[in-house]
This record gives structure tokens, sequence and C-alpha cells, in this order.
DNA sequence: TTATACCCTGAAAACGGTTTCAAAAAAACG
DNA sequence: CGTTTTTTTGAAACCGTTTTCAGGGTATAA
């Protein structure tokens, strides 16, 4: 499966040149002359040689390899971003190496040195906490792409979509089939993407001139768990509502049991509508109306302007939106 | 955020020592003069120094990097067997690579190819289809953990759990609830697990005097899709009966859904059992009983053990055991 | 006291590339 | 055809470690 370590020194010898003129016709780096180039690229084929990393590296040359920090892998919007770029990364030069920043800036930022100090060529970073400050530094020091956050003097190195909007539409959703008295449950409250949801939710109902009642929103953690607390303490509050906006589908999920254990029926009762589009959500009882972010997408996009801007500084972000996906947790009003 | 390079050379100087003593410390590979040694340690927290991992890597040295191979990342096992690894890693000095087998052995052996080139220290195999001869082979080049994958020649090195008993377990579960009648749905054949945990479906029923009934036998390929779509010819056979054990808890949720669709009861009319209890199956209605996989715990004795592998030549691997999680999908018949 | 080990230590040689520098070759010019 | 300019090229330095090798100390033995 593997050889020998064939060496720069070796093509050079097989054909008939200079190691530095084999070095160059690798990079590129300057104009070598067609006949002896040719020589080299046979050579380098004939005897299968693979540069040394760590001496390209050492060289001053790249690693080849670039830093994905990612949160709190295990949720699945996280995973579908992280195989996203993985595969686009598969038939690039680089290798991704993973880290976990945990949601906790402390943590990102140590998990940061520990891949500047592997010397990464750039950096992606998969939501988190960082404060926006240390990460524009951090752009100055290296090429770096963020995905699912949105940052004012970065934006275009963000990949990310426009949760307000798809809050906006998914609440709108509800309003137009007759609901009125929509509960929301959110999330984090520290977490960008949760306060942008809530906002959505908040101008949706105002542009339908539907009053916000604080007693229909409840402060959830993204957990299915928070999602059947929430249901309980709006249950108890004893204010009616006949559909919930989560922020996102675990949440949903949670919400549905709880009101399952009530007897409560899902959409005949109460309408649902969830965030995010896991692929179970198309599997549960009702399956789940939700609005669809494509993590898949947005991880190949960002491993794609990253690996623009480290070969030829140029890069794009294709921009990425969320829509609804209607299916059967929400139902008709009057 | 991080500093200009301090190399081993500034420490030698500081320490007043040549750069061999401050490698010599560094790796505890030769002893060294308790005075000459405390002087280095200061010197070395003084400049705050950080090794050069090419330069280390070049040297012959380790490359500090162990390469992952996983497949089709986005199933809620495989990703929670990634955190697990990408944890336990964390407080290592090892920083991990990864790569996606996409369950096809070529993408597979291509993958472990550049894994190789970028001379990983170690190994970890998270499932995937390579030949067990390949794998041995590459064994003997290279440290390797294997998880969720039993194989005859290196089972020391792997880190599963008994899908044979634990499948025997959920049957089991099920006639003793009163069940006589009891479909299967498979996942992929040519998937070890798959395989298991049918064989132990069948040997559970054989030790109940229950006959394998071959019509309640449906193969499926571990989706939800394949879920509803089980259900729905295992209703058009026409053959009755009242519970389902699913080879994973997609297809539980996919099974589920059919059910839900014609106006059948879970757990009432016919119950259900899945198998790896991802997070989600806590959350649907009814909640799902099913055989909880460690995968966390399972991604963590796999990195630990390599860990010890590289360091110290020795490892152990704590034995993992599947158990029941009893919910509410399962009811006691007659 | 001198010879014999043994333990520490520094100098120097790898490791396999990239890059600088100056020389050689080729091309352009008068 | 000689001179100048430009293009190609090879030699050598360098990147930051590890490791080999041999020399210097010190302690032990004779």
């Amino acid at each position: 499966m593997e050889f020998k370590n064939v060496t720069i020194q070796d093509i050079a010898e097989t054909a008939n040149v200079s190691k530095s003129t084999v070095s160059r016709v690798i990079n590129n780096s300057t104009p070598v002359a067609e006949k002896k180039r040719k020589a080299v690229l046979a050579a380098m084929d004939k005897l299968n040689f693979q540069p040394n990393i760590f001496a390209r590296g050492l060289a001053g040359g790249q690693s080849m390899t670039i830093g994905i920090v990612t949160q709190n892998i295990g949720s699945p919007f996280y995973d579908s971003v992280a195989q996203g770029i993985i595969s686009a990364l598969r038939d690039s030069v680089y290798a991704p190496v993973f880290v976990d920043g945990e949601w906790k800036s402390e943590v990102e930022e140590e998990v940061i040195g520990t891949l500047l100090g592997r010397h990464v060529d750039g950096l992606i970073v998969v939501g988190g906490s960082l404060s926006e400050e240390k990460l524009v530094q951090l752009s100055k020091q290296k090429p770096i792409i963020v995905v699912a956050r949105q940052l004012e003097e970065l934006s275009d190195q963000c990949v990310f979509i426009d949760n307000f909007e798809a809050a906006y539409q998914a609440t709108r959703f509800l309003i137009d089939a007759g609901h009125e008295n929509i509960a929301h449950l959110t999330g984090i409250r520290r977490h960008q993407d949760a306060t942008r949801r809530f906002k959505g939710y908040c101008q949706a109902l105002t542009d339908a001139n539907i009053e916000l009642n604080p007693d229909l929103v409840i402060e959830g953690n993204f957990s299915g768990q928070s999602g059947v607390m929430g249901v309980e303490s709006l249950l108890m509050r004893g204010h009616s509502f006949t559909a919930i906006f989560t922020a996102n589908d675990e949440m949903a999920y949670g919400a549905r049991l709880a009101l399952y254990r009530k007897g409560i029926r899902v959409p005949e009762d109460i309408s649902i509508i969830g965030f995010d589009d896991q692929p179970n959500s198309a599997f549960i009882t009702p399956p789940l109306t939700t609005v669809r972010q494509p993590a898949l997408e947005m991880g190949q996009a960002a491993a794609k302007a990253l690996v623009g801007m480290l070969a030829e500084g140029e890069y794009e972000i294709s921009p990425l939106k969320a829509d609804l996906v209607i299916r059967e947790s929400v139902s008709r009003r009057r």
C-alpha cells in the first residue's frame, strides 16, 4: 500500500537535473525548459513520487492541512456541516484536522491555539462563541472562513443563512394558516442564531398585527428535553395557543412528546413547526414541517471558498438560503 | 494569540546548553544532569516554547497526528463515535485528521493512502468495508484500532459490542412480553453488524421454540425510508405480527411512521424495538425502546487505546456492552 | 597514581524539501 | 561578431528537530 520513500533527489537523478529544478516544476514557481520539465514529470510518474509533507512544511511551504473548529459535534446540524467540509476537501490537496470548541470561548481559543501550533494553512470555524473581535484578529493571521455565524466585519468570509428571514417565513406560514396565538420556544440566548430566529418571529407577528405575548415565549436550550419542558410550562401558564414555533427540530420533538403525553393531538389541536430539517424530521409522527438549513452545502461552500482563498487568493461564496419544507405537523385553523 | 517562533536553539542559548541537550530533556531520551535539566525546563517555560511539528516529523520523529477513517459521517452512531475520539484526543498530544471512506472499499483504500502519505502515527478505522486481510496487513505497518467491527485476527485491537448478544436480548425482551410473531427489518446485508443482529434475532426465536418465518424478515438499508418500506411490504404480505425489531433506530422511526399512516397504534397494536439509542429516540412518540450502543464511549476507548499503544506500547480496551433501554414502544401481549 | 568504565554532553550529520544567489546559456541588440 | 540583456540552471544555505558519534568528566578499580 505504501513504498519506501522516493525523494526529490531521486527524481533529480533519474531526470538528470538538479533538485532545484525538480522543485520548480513541482511548484510551478519558475519557468523550466520544456524538455527538462517533461523529463521531471516522467520521472515523478515513474517513481511514484509523493512529496514529504514535513519537509515542505519545514521549508516554509504549506502544511496542506486546514483546521476545523466545530462545536459540540454530535448535533445533527454541525455534523452535516462537517460532512460537507470533509467531502469537499476530499478532492483537494488539503486534509482537515478537527477540534471541538465545546461552545465555550476559552476552549475555543485554546484549540485554535493548537491548530495554529500545527501551522494549518487555513481555518474554518463553525459556529462558536469566540468574540467577533478575536475572530477578526485571527483573520489577519490566517485565511479563515466562518460558518453558521454572521460577522459584521467579516461578512464576506461567512457562510450563513438568514435566520431572521427564515424564522419570519416559518412564523408567517403559521399565521397564514390561521394561527394567532403562536408560542415560541427559543434556543440558547447567547447563540446568535437563537436571537435572530426570535426576532424573525417577533417581526412576523408585528407585521400581522398580532401583539407579542411574552407568556408564549419560553427560553430553551436547543435540546429535546427543553422542548418538553417548554410545552409543560406553556400549558401550566394557561394561556391558550394553537401553534408552536421551536428554534430547532430537536426541541420540536420534545414539544411533540409533551403534547402526546397530555393527549393533545398534533396537528389537529396544536401545530408545530421546527427549524433545521434534520434527517429524522421526515420520519417522526406526524412528519415535521420545518425550515431546512442546507447544512451539507454550507460545509461544502466553506471548504471550497477556503481552498480558493488558499490557492488563488480569490474565492466566492455562493449564497445559500433556507427554505420551508412543508410536511404534516401544521394544520389550517378555522 | 501566537508568537514568533521560539526554536530549540533559543532555548539552548538561554539555558546555556547545546541543542542536543534540549532535545534530550524534551524527549526524555537520555539522562541529563539535573541542573541542566532544570535550566532547560525553565527556559522553555519562560520563552513559551512549542516544538515545530514539521521539524520533528522530518527528523524521523512522530507527526503527532492520528488518522480517523469514518464512514458516511452524518449517521448519528458514527458521529458519536467521532465525537468520542475527538474528546479523548483533546487532552493528548495527538490531533485527529478525518477522512471519509463512504462505505466503499476502494474509497477507503484511497483515503487510507492519503493518511499514510501524511505519516500519521496511528489509525482508527470506524466501521467500513475494507477486507479483513488488508486491515491485517495495514496493522503491521502502523498501530491501528478498529471500531464497530470485529476482526478475527485482530480482535484485541477492536472496539465493538456484541451485536449478536444485543439483538438476542432485544428479541428476547419481545418474546418475554408475550410476542410470538415478531418481524425483523434488517440492515444492509454486507454490513457485519446487520448480519450479527439478524443472527441474534434468529437464535432468540429458536431458543423460545418459535419457528422463524422468512416472510417476517425484510432486508432494509438502515435508512428511515427503508423502515417505512419494510412495514409496507410486511403489511402487504398479510402475515400477522405484533412486534417489529429493526436493525437501527432510524428504521424504527420509519416503521413507526408507516404504521401511523395506516392508523395502527404503537404500542397497543404493534410493538417496536430499535437499535442504537440515538439521542432523538427518547423524544419520538412513543419514546422508543431500544438497544443502547455506547457510541461515545467506544470512540473514547479507541482513542485511549491507540494513544496507549503509541506511547507505551501497552494498551487496554475496557469491555463495552450494549444494554436495553426500556421506554414505551413495547407493550405486553395478552 | 594510573587505567578502565561509565555517564554526560556538544558537534555535526541527517531528514527532504524551498529559496536565494550567482553562474551559464541563450537571446537580443548594435 | 562582440556586447548586453534575459532566461535557465545548479550549488548551497536554510527550515527546526532528532540522532549518531566521539570526546570529556567523574567515579571505580587496579
